[in-house]
DNA sequence: CCTCCACAGGAACTGATGGCGT
DNA sequence: ACGCCATCAGTTCCTGTGGAGG
């Protein structure tokens, strides 16, 4: 009589692994050599090098769509920089801060006081106005005499809250200078988008963009070769299908040149060999790969939602293919069925078209004449997918 | 050619939350 | 104790619109 738990970490225990080291299969992973960027390596460097001189660098502006190195490769720069600069009298402090992890300004700035040493007590995390906090992130600079380097990624994300709220953050922040007495400021902004910049106000692109570096997309050779690199230090000797290393490439590399996904792609593939005994990836396991990274994703964006969307997203669910007005009744079905109050139909296109945004469902939007326009969507993810993510939430069960 | 539908989607506002300085 | 500030989900009010049907 065998136990099933048991047979799986027999079988394990007794299976090779086909991985010797995994933190090289994480993108944020730094390698020593970070190859294929040589050229923006250089540049990068170039344009901060007047830290050395101990004077302060020119602004700068880093694109490059997602998964191009950009922030592997100024995290690399400035890191070396600081080695050196540190066993002199010159002290620089790297502040990074990703624009997507802060929901809002006022906590971007805070994340970035947290990391130049302002305490909760002398800088609080909510209640101040966002000049004082901006004051606050100044004096703390001038009084320790700091020579601050804000990497600021996403800072297309930050140009919209600044938009939004009217604040003119950036600019300030980019003419820091002229109020310091002491220390300095000097601002790197990386972006995904690379039209960003003509949405900027003229004068903060005249001082932000003092220099600019452009990522290119790595093409599906490129992605090849550093896929090979990643291999060649992580999994055993010839435990890669040629024809699924290829395949890696082709999917990720393909559109967009993201490597980040090619790594990630790679990595899954090789879990789920490792997890099926076997000790070659196949082609299949990278087809498998893609379609798992693909459902998680679905999985956790659905699961992530509060009430109402998920209501909305069954309400699409069992209407599907309809016009907004549809959705809305069958969404207030929902409610009453719930007992809970329904909103309105405004804050429903709104979720709507948030909801679109993130790839669950699609939009299309329809004129018909004399029956006016609406907006027709469906589901962009099999129902049951809806179904599985949304079962252990209780008060969902009975109407899926 | 005009009308008029059924919404899309912008703007401004509200009320609650939470916490500041004075 | 008071006024002020930032933020968020949501509401109210609004203007805009392609084309079927008259």
């Amino acid at each position: 009589m065998s136990d099933p738990i048991d047979d799986l970490l027999d079988a394990a225990e007794s299976g090779k692994s086909i991985i010797k080291n995994r933190d090289i299969l994480h993108f944020t992973y730094i390698p020593d050599t970070i190859l294929h960027r040589k050229n923006e390596q250089e540049q990068v460097t170039q344009s901060l090098l007047p830290i050395l001189k101990q004077s302060r660098p020119s602004n700068l502006l880093v694109y490059g769509k997602p998964g191009t190195g950009k922030t592997l490769v100024v995290k690399k720069v400035l890191s070396k920089i600081q080695e050196r600069v540190e066993r002199s009298n010159f002290p620089i402090k790297l502040v990074y801060s990703n624009s997507k992890n802060e929901t809002t300004l006022y906590g971007l700035l805070v994340s970035l006081g947290r990391q130049l040493g302002l305490e909760q007590d002398e800088l609080p995390s909510n209640g101040l106005a966002i000049s004082e906090v901006f004051k606050r992130l100044l004096s703390k600079i001038e009084g320790g005499k700091l020579n601050a380097i804000f990497v600021i990624d996403e800072i297309d994300y930050l140009a919209q809250l600044v938009v939004k709220t009217g604040k003119d953050i950036l600019y300030q922040l980019t003419r820091a200078n002229e109020q310091l007495k002491q220390g300095s400021l000097t601002m790197v902004g990386i972006s995904n988008d690379l039209t960003f910049k003509e949405k900027l106000d003229p004068r903060v692109i005249s001082s932000l963009g003092e220099e600019e570096i452009v990522f290119t997309n790595y093409n599906v050779e490129q992605i090849k070769k550093i896929l090979e690199e990643r291999i060649n230090e992580s999994f055993i000797e010839n435990s890669i299908e040629e024809p699924a290393l290829n395949l890696c490439a082709a999917l990720a590399g393909g559109e967009h040149g993201d490597a980040r996904r090619a790594i990630d792609l790679l990595r899954v593939s090789g879990e789920l060999a490792e997890r099926q005994q076997s000790d070659k990836v196949t082609i299949e396991h990278v087809r498998e790969a893609s379609l798992k990274i693909e459902e998680n994703k679905e999985e956790a964006s659905l699961k992530s939602y509060p009430l109402h969307e998920k209501l909305v997203i069954i309400a699409i669910m069992k209407v599907n293919g309809s016009s907004t007005g549809e959705i809305y009744s069958s969404y207030k079905n929902l409610c009453k069925a719930l007992g809970k109050d329904e909103l309105t139909q405004r804050r429903i296109t709104q979720m709507l078209s948030e909801i679109e945004l993130s790839g669950i469902i699609s939009g299309r939007l329809v004129h018909q004449g004399i029956h006016g326009r609406t907006k027709k969507y469906k589901l962009a993810i099999s129902s049951e997918m809806i179904k599985k993510s949304f079962k252990d939430d209780l008060s969902l069960q009975d109407i899926v």
